[in-house]
DNA sequence: CCGCGCTTGTGAACCAACGCACAAGGGTCG
DNA sequence: CGACCCTTGTGCGTTGGTTCACAAGCGCGG
């Protein structure tokens, strides 16, 4: 109802969902969206749905639903999707190369701008399009480019120097690769993702169900 | 205390951070480690470290901490990670390709054994020592290789098609980057994992910043 | 213009997770 | 062998999030 309210965390990391599935639905104009479409599109359930999107104001019309193009920019105006926010990607080994390339960044506001590399070999040069430069560069390539996020991918021995250098250049948001945690000031945003922790999560649930397996079968 | 007792979702979740931690403190044998040192590797609180572990069993001394080594063991045991699972990667792209030379993947029990890719002049190559095969041979490879965990690379539209491919095959544990939400039987594991999400959500919070600023100025 | 069907918005109960605070209890030193 | 120190393990109050269930209310058809 508040527009301004306080979002919950929970409801925040569900917005891009939606966002998501309204734009996958492709839905022409004045066409409205219910609850339980909008639940299916972002894999969800309604009750959830419509919770979230109270927060965010009352956008929707009872016995009918929400009108899908405007509930799209109303999402898109919380996330301040309507911002444009440049990106600098520290680490271009393998993934750092993938996210620079990762075309789901632009599309969403988030283009790469630059990156940064201690391999003398790349520095100086262009890696798909993307500048390379040295570390300590960061703090020109942030200013010049108004970079608002820092991408770390680099090895875990490295990510704390670059964070440190990412903090020194004013960037506040980071999402961090590196299997390993950020010593921040508190203002700054990490999230980390730990790819290898994921699977491990994985590997948890396929370990109980074969030992669940093997105890059937004695 | 019951080994054997449910772990909550959360807990699980942290377990392999605080491997990891163990791991890059590449502690001796016979040191211990207490709670609060373990929470500092972690990056989480000492309170929630004891209660986690507490869900594992009573592997801790009291006054003294926990036995770095015997404490890594039980962790992994609980993961699992005792067991290999072989991984397979659908879609070669910058993503697929990155994921499938990710160190940590291999380092930690999910060595990438395989790759599928629709694109005909990949298909019985090899990409960093990873042989891509057509995504209609995914039921041979999952059966040959003992694929335990399939990861999806590929663009949203062909994500549900590898997901049913990868779940005929037999796969019940799926991590997927695509951005989209992916149908599956109850009895299979699905982690998504959008990256341009997780973006948006630092994007929310750069909004949030910026609008007070301006507010603070007028 | 009234009544019915449909979907929203939300109060309230439920549930999981967090974190405090402290008793329990092993180790150590005198 | 006893007293003290230190850190674990955990009971419990608190918080944040999920889900249910239903009243509010809009639109349509008769």
């Amino acid at each position: 109802m508040a527009s301004v309210g306080r979002i919950p965390d929970a409801t925040v990391a569900r917005l891009p969902l939606y966002l998501r599935g309204l734009e996958a639905a492709a839905v022409g104009v004045g066409a409205t969206v219910s609850s339980d479409e909008l639940a299916d599109l972002a894999g969800v359930n309604a009750a959830k749905v419509r919770k979230d999107l109270s927060y965010l104001g009352t956008y929707g019309t009872r016995g009918v639903g929400y009108d899908a193009d405007f509930l799209r920019f109303q999402i898109s105006r919380a996330l301040g999707v309507t911002n444009t926010w440049p990106v600098v990607v520290c680490g271009m080994g393998n993934l750092g190369r993938a996210l620079a390339n990762h075309t789901g960044f632009k599309d969403r506001g988030f283009p790469v701008v630059a990156a940064t590399d201690s391999d003398p070999a790349k520095i100086g040069t262009e890696i798909d399009g993307i500048p390379v430069h040295e570390p300590r560069e960061l703090g020109e390539i942030v200013e010049r480019h108004e970079v608002a996020v820092g991408v770390i991918a680099t090895p875990a021995e490295a990510a704390q120097g670059a964070a440190d250098a990412l903090v020194d250049a004013g960037v506040t948001s980071i999402m961090s690769f590196a299997p390993t945690v950020l010593a921040v000031p508190d203002h700054v945003d990490v999230r980390a993702v730990d790819l290898a922790a994921e699977l491990q999560i994985l590997g948890f649930h396929l370990h109980r169900t074969k030992l669940a397996a093997e105890v059937e079968e004695a």
